[in-house]
RNA sequence: GCCCGAGUGGCGGAACUGGCAGACGCGCUAGCUUCAGGAGCUAGUGAUCGCAAGGUCGUGGAGGUUCGAGUCCUCUCUCGGGCACCA
């Protein structure tokens, strides 16, 4: 027993409730009776609920708690039920900080990290977490990154993997390129908010995400209604499919010069070209540059260009890119429209992305604002080709904003084409252009292949070898795994360390046996997250990723939980992964997770927990002080489960109250129960207390499943369950009333209610009212026909309106007919003062819920 | 700018398909218990008028549908989030 003053933060409690002594008893019996372990057995429905597997840093505080409190609720509901649960823990391991912690504090990241996962280990097991610790996985073990080498290989064999010189981006405190996902706000690195990503041309990996483009988004239909709306719409948004058509606008004059290709997907204005407009990094400007006359010296032109290149780079925030001005040059040098057969002149363009599209545009200043804005501060032509059905006619003099209704419309000054809707022009003109052969109807995304490289050290090693006579080598599958080298120069300065490990770099060509150098860059640990949950199937394969059969019975993951922060990177990767393995033949799905919860983060100050801001709650912390149950409770009752959640120290004082309340119930009574008859309920007569508390328990009972199964109401269902509780202590007057044996009926249902939020707490109860065998081989508790008549109320309250207004409450049996409460109700004088004189027109009725009567 | 989500007491939040707004918890007030503190127990607690019975107002705001609206429709304000010169 604790002693009194030492439990909780407000002090003693009366009971004997003992959070500390109790949670170490109930974890050392679940571990002993292996009740959460699960094999595969097709003959069981399965259920497998995964919370995000957390990167173990610092300490575990009560956000992550709320996580995996939400994942417990339900893999210990569906465990109740029936189903053989899957619900396995592991360690996101590799990765930057760990790096970086392991340099500041001289030591080694491996030793570092696995300090981590010791101590997050600790706590969840503290925590009384249902996992099947068989299972644990760690991504920075050789046995798990080997997969990933191997997955690797398979995607390089597939043109999956491919190795390009490109423009990438570069966090200068990471000191390592960054995948597109990675970057935020429109050019701030994700880990380093403040921090502005640059442009590097570097050569790196890349894994083909876009070869799965049209998959990726098509498939996210079937997500719906199972995957949060907004999660949906930002995969959508990122995918980013735009349907237009790509035109090919020969250049002028200049000898050798390749047409210039451009992206619109408004192909119906081309008649209103007025410019073509280049992106300032586009290939194609250095050779309109040289020789070209009418224009500014090229020196100049040439600083010009590295300013409009650096305008994007350098502005400080996001909103800046909105509001930029639009600046651009003359080259000097024009195109011809293959439409109109006419020059426009080519321009250089700030607003022009190289990344997108083609990276050059033509400008068609009536119909689109950028392009007004620009054509207008450089004084080109504006032509109107889109005239509105209705309205007032466009005229290209007094145009402020462009015309750009995509739907309204009728082309004008567009020679054969005139007369014609936008969306016809569109078909007609782009089936034109590629009879003609200058262009075509064409399809594009805002997606771009993930770049994987990372040139840090405590990430997976790329598997490929290279050699000065047979060039690049992928290492044979025989020779997996690539391990990483124990002891790596770390100085966190932005060369890949690898490289600098002369023992690792240096190796043999697998083909020639000649010396060759390894690849020293390690890959982005968004990869080790993308199929992990497939390995915890079978996480002790030594010769394959996982056993297909292992994983057709578990997948697809039926409840994922995690936050928000995904919604893009880990959850796209994961779908692509899904996709790979797929059609390498390893799994039979499409998509791996069927449900996806996107749970509120724990917030103190108005602020998400987090180490840097020195705001983190300590889940440990919070155990001593209170026990796992009480803080298991508060952060499923604080509130809604998606929904964030304001840290309040008072507030879990009030979930404290509450569990001893409980406790003190059932050890005031448990001795009773113990020796109490067995109880045919809906045969032996019952009191009206009795009779009352039965119903008020059965009802409660109803609505708690509904919450915990089709509604995930988990705090309401805790208030209904602390309502029934009130109930039963107002009860405690009449104690005499009520049999030991009707008190049992009530306490089992309130303990097997609590039991996948506060498990330690209702082992405890289970056993103090005479349970020997373990409240985890218990069901939970349906209500048979007998019992649901119970919970039906015998007698109601019915407020009765006149007109609308609530005027009088009366109590009548349920099921009483219409006649019968209206006669009762006029009876009234309330009712009667206000009807009085005048006529009821209408009456309306709802059996058992109200009665208005409508007076004129 | 575009796209989502949310606005209910002093606070966190209830209210399943339109049917008693504010369950449950926190906080606060009073009482009992206690040497005292803590804990526990009991009662009260949306605003407002009233001695009371009782009345009036009340779910960001304005309209509408309905016997009846926190819930449905239209417009609007505020806050939070995502995307953003995407051609």
């Amino acid at each position: 027993m604790a002693e009194q003053g030492t439990t909780a933060a407000g002090g003693a409690t009366a009971s004997g409730y003992d959070p500390q002594e109790i949670e170490a008893k109930w974890q050392k019996r679940w571990a002993e009776a292996r009740v959460f372990e699960s094999e595969a057995d097709p003959a069981r429905p399965k259920y497998y609920v995964l919370e995000m597997l957390p990167y173990p840093s610092g300490t575990m505080h009560m956000g992550h708690m709320r996580n995996y409190a939400i994942g417990d609720v339900v893999a210990r509901v569906k465990r109740m039920r029936g189903f053989n649960v899957l619900h396995p823990m592991g360690w996101d391991a590799f990765g930057l900080p760990a790096e970086n912690a392991a340099i500041k504090n001289k030591t080694h990241p491996r030793i570092w990290t696995n300090n981590n996962i010791a101590q997050f280990q600790r706590v969840l097991r503290r925590f009384g977490f249902s996992y099947d610790w068989r299972r644990e996985i760690s991504t920075c073990e050789p046995e798990y990154y080997r997969w990933n080498q191997w997955f690797f290989l398979r995607m390089l064999e597939r043109g999956l993997a491919y190795r390009k010189k490109s423009r990438v981006n570069w966090c200068p405190k990471c000191c390592t390129v960054l995948a597109n996902e990675q970057v935020i706000n429109g050019g701030f690195c994700w880990r380093h908010e403040d921090t502005r990503v640059e442009s590097r041309e570097i050569e790196q990996w890349f894994l083909k995400t876009t070869a799965y483009s049209d998959q990726l988004l098509d498939d996210l239909k079937q997500l719906e209604g199972t995957w949060p709306e907004r999660v949906i719409l930002m995969q959508q948004n990122w995918i980013g499919k735009s349907q237009g058509a790509k035109v090919k606008f020969a250049v002028v004059d200049v000898r050798g010069a390749k047409p210039i290709e451009i992206f619109t997907t408004r192909i119906d204005t081309i008649y209103g070209a007025t410019a073509i407009i280049l992106a300032p990094r586009h290939p194609i400007v250095d050779q309109l540059l040289r020789g070209a006359k009418n224009r500014e010296p090229t020196a100049q032109l040439k600083t010009k260009l590295k300013k409009l290149d650096e305008m994007r780079q350098t502005s400080s925030k996001t909103e800046d890119l909105a509001t930029m001005q639009k600046e651009g040059f003359f080259t000097g040098r024009y195109a011809k429209n293959p439409f109109t057969k006419k020059r426009i002149p080519i321009w250089v363009g700030n607003f022009v992305l190289m990344e997108y599209g083609t990276g050059a545009i033509m400008a068609v200043p009536a119909h689109d604002q950028r392009d007004l804005e620009f054509c207008r501060k450089y004084k080109l032509p504006v032509r109107v080709v889109i005239q509105p059905l209705k309205g007032q006619e466009v005229v290209a003099a007094k145009l402020e904003t462009a015309f750009d209704e995509h739907i309204q419309g009728k082309l004008v000054n567009s020679g054969p084409f005139n007369g014609l809707s936008p969306t016809d022009a569109i078909a007609k003109m782009s089936a034109f252009a590629e009879q003609k052969g200058f262009g075509k109807a064409q399809t594009i995304f805002r997606l771009r292949d993930w770049g994987i490289s990372r040139q840090r050290y405590w990430g997976t090693p790329i598997p490929v070898i290279y050699c000065a006579k047979d060039g690049m080598m992928p290492v044979p599958d025989e020779d997996l795994p690539v391990l990483l080298p124990p002891h790596p120069k770390l100085t966190g300065e932005g060369e890949s360390p690898l490289a600098s490990t002369p023992e690792f770099v240096n190796t043999t060509c697998p083909k020639c046996g000649g010396p060759a150098r390894r690849e020293t860059d390690t890959m982005d640990t968004f990869v080790d997250s993308s199929w992990y949950f497939y390995r915890y199937c079978d996480p002790h394969n030594h010769k394959a990723p996982f056993d297909s059969t292992k994983v057709e019975y578990w997948f697809p993951i039926d409840q994922y939980i995690g936050g928000i922060t995904h919604a893009i990177l880990h959850l796209l990767y994961s779908r692509f992964w899904c996709k790979v393995m797929r059609d390498l033949g390893m799994v039979k799905h499409n998509e791996p997770i069927a449900r996806l919860f996107t749970q509120g983060m724990v917030q103190k100050g108005g602020v998400a927990m987090s180490k840097s801001r020195g705001n983190v709650v300590g889940a440990e912390e919070m155990a001593q002080k209170y026990g796992a149950d009480t803080g298991r409770l508060y952060t499923l009752f604080a509130a809604p489960p998606e929904k964030d959640l304001e840290w309040s120290e008072e507030s879990i004082e009030g979930c404290w109250r509450f569990v001893n309340r409980v406790y003190r119930l059932i050890e005031r009574h448990g001795e009773a129960i113990r020796s109490a008859e067995a109880f045919d309920f809906g045969r032996s007569p019952m009191s009206e207390t009795e009779r009352e508390l039965i119903r008020k328990t059965y009802k409660t009972l109803e609505r708690v499943t509904n919450d915990f199964e089709t509604r995930w109401h988990f705090n309401s269902a805790i208030a209904l369950i602390m309502d029934l509780t009130n109930a039963i202590y107002a009860a405690e007057p009449l104690e005499k009333d009520v049999r030991p044996e009707v008190r049992r009926e009530i306490l089992e249902m309130v303990t097997l209610m609590l039991a996948p939020m506060t498990p330690h707490l209702a082992e405890e109860l289970w056993e103090m009212v005479g349970h020997s065998d373990g409240l985890w081989n218990a069901k939970w508790p349906y209500l048979g026909a007998e019992q649901i008549a119970l919970a039906r109320d015998v007698e109601v309250e019915i407020p009765v309106q006149v007109n609308g207004r609530v005027r009088a409450r009366i109590r009548v049996t349920a099921g009483s007919s219409e006649s019968d409460v209206a006669r009762v109700a006029l009876a009234l004088p309330a009712i009667a003062n206000h009807v009085n004189g005048k006529r009821v027109v209408k009456q309306i009725y709802v059996p058992d819920k109200l009665l208005n009567l409508v007076v004129a």
